[in-house]
RNA sequence: CGGGGUGUAGCGCAGCUUGGUAGCGCACUUGUCUGGGGGACAAGGGGUCGCAGGUUCAAAUCCUGCCACUCCGACCA
């Protein structure tokens, strides 16, 4: 049977179709429980943000329930991820958040990994993890079926939650101990083809990254506890960053790889280009080759989030857990391999460091949680809710996502929340304009105001709103 | 794991020094008036004062232990 089944009544009571059920929303029916004040836990502008805008709740340290506003978010990060990863040749899958120890103690990260490992025994008293990672359990997978070269390459995703039980947790779910992560693996017969896969992986993130409103910098990184020979981590500037990064201005200028970028051809030119000027976080900084090669002017010393990474390991795994394919020689050879993640509760609070104001969050307009809110200043006003009430159901049948506030609070309150949460557009009707057929049009980001006539508001917000979902690009 | 801090109503806090049956602001409920930047007035509801033990006639307050959260450091997507 089709999953509907215990929702059909809210279907019915609050949508006549599954389109209207989608895109748009009464504030009304909505769960926003937004804050005045400032939980007193949270530092950092990001964590107060998404606690004051209703969109995470905290359940213990480092743990955190999803409101519909937060998770609407995650949804609109991960819709991007997965479009690029199509686009890039990744396929995804979904594999377990509990892991068998035996495969962890096959690649010997059992024992190497420590206490951020969280181990668990179930009633058989066997011994699960809750996975950090799952390069062991798709190298399981990958040499359970795969023998021959001519099933190469291969590129397997999941979008997966994950566990690491960090010693302090904090700043919200940029550090969290449970997070959703994108973790992809390659396999490839041969270091050359291999390294093409890591540059597919490249090319894709830096069009993620720069599809949710980012500048990502790709930075020359430290392979940590994944190992391997090459690896980029992709950082976005924020003063609240928790490592510093050294890079030279021109990168941020640098062009993003559009849609139609050819990932079966040869992508090292975009590479090159990109990892021309020099970037690397304080693991790897060389200050002499740093002040050597940037010239003073365009040094960039800042603080830096860390979005994603990437690397090549080559045949850490395969070697060690047999994961091998027969070649065109006939001859079993290991499989050659990276994986790349990227953090998507990271993301989240990343891109808040970069995109707020004193009023609240300003989300770009492709990861917001609604694109316009439309504020009823007077709910009591015939006039004033009847163009309301038109203009939502049009503005949801043109497939905008807009946010109908339709309580009973007075105006202060609406244009506070509304400020808050971070939309993009707001669109103000009162009795004023109602009366003289007119909305107002407020963009959260610049603060400019337009008066529009109300049969011109949804071409108007249309216009606004759909070149800067960076779909198309 | 080392060093600090904090636990009192949903949130933010006062009360603790000097023990005497718990208070403020916001939020919430009801009503009236409001209605272009978190509105006003009135009347209400809501607490095992983190947990356990001890001292005392009496503990939010003093003592002991524990727990949780949090900040700084080492560690990390």
């Amino acid at each position: 049977m089709h999953g509907r089944g215990r929702c059909a009544f809210t279907v019915l009571k609050y949508a006549n179709t599954e389109s209207e059920f989608k895109d748009h929303m009464r504030l009304s029916n909505y769960f926003l429980p937004v804050l005045k004040e400032v939980p007193k836990e949270a530092e950092i502008v990001s964590h107060r943000l998404m606690l004051r805008a209703g969109m995470i709740s905290q359940q213990a340290s480092g743990l955190y329930a999803w409101l519909p506003l937060g998770y609407k978010v995650l949804r609109k990060i991960q819709t991007i991820i997965e479009q690029e990863q199509a686009r890039a040749g990744s396929v995804q899958m979904l594999m377990p958040t509990l892991q068998p120890a035996d495969l962890w103690r096959e690649s010997g990260r059992y024992d190497a990994y420590g206490k951020e490992m969280l181990r668990i025994t179930d009633r058989h008293d066997r011994d699960m993890l809750f996975g950090p990672t799952n390069e062991e359990m798709i190298t399981d997978i990958f040499r359970s079926y795969v023998r021959s070269y001519k099933e190469l390459p291969l590129n397997l995703y999941h979008i997966q939650w994950k566990f690491r039980d960090e010693i302090r947790p904090r700043f919200g779910t940029m550090r969290s101990r449970e997070f959703l992560m994108k973790d992809g693996y390659s396999f490839d017969i041969d270091k050359e083809a291999s390294e093409k896969a890591y540059r597919r992986m490249f090319v894709a993130y830096l069009r993620t990254y720069y599809r949710m409103g980012l500048t990502a910098i790709p930075m020359k990184a430290e392979t940590g506890p994944i190992g391997g020979d090459v690896s980029h981590e992709f950082i976005v500037l924020a003063d609240t960053g928790e490592s510093a990064v050294f890079c030279h201005e021109d990168i941020l200028q640098k062009p993003i790889p559009p849609r139609d970028t050819d990932f079966t051809g040869d992508l090292t030119p975009i590479v090159d280009d990109w990892t021309s000027l020099y970037a690397a976080t304080e693991d790897m900084i060389d200050m002499e080759e740093f002040e050597r090669v940037v010239p003073e002017d365009k040094r960039i010393a800042a603080r830096g989030i860390e979005v994603g990474q990437i690397f090549y390991f080559g045949t850490k795994y395969s070697e060690i857990m047999k994961a091998t394919v027969t070649g065109a020689d006939g001859k079993d050879v290991a499989v050659h391999s990276g994986s790349y993640g990227i953090g998507l509760t990271r993301l989240v609070p990343a891109i808040i460091e970069a995109c707020h104001d004193e009023n609240g969050i300003v989300w770009p307009i492709s990861i917001a949680p609604f694109e316009v809110a439309l504020l009823n200043l007077k709910i009591a006003d015939e006039m004033t809710s009847k163009a309301c009430e038109d203009l939502y159901s049009q503005l949801g049948t043109a497939g905008i996502d807009v946010l109908y506030d339709d309580r009973k609070d007075g105006a202060g309150a609406k244009f506070a929340t509304a400020d808050l949460i971070g939309i993009p557009f707001q669109l103000i009707i009162g009795p004023r304009g109602a009366k003289s057929g007119e909305a107002e049009i407020k963009n959260r980001k610049t603060g400019e105001r337009q008066t529009v006539p109300l049969d011109q508001v949804v071409k108007t917000l249309s216009d606004l709103i759909i070149p800067e979902r960076r779909d198309t690009i």
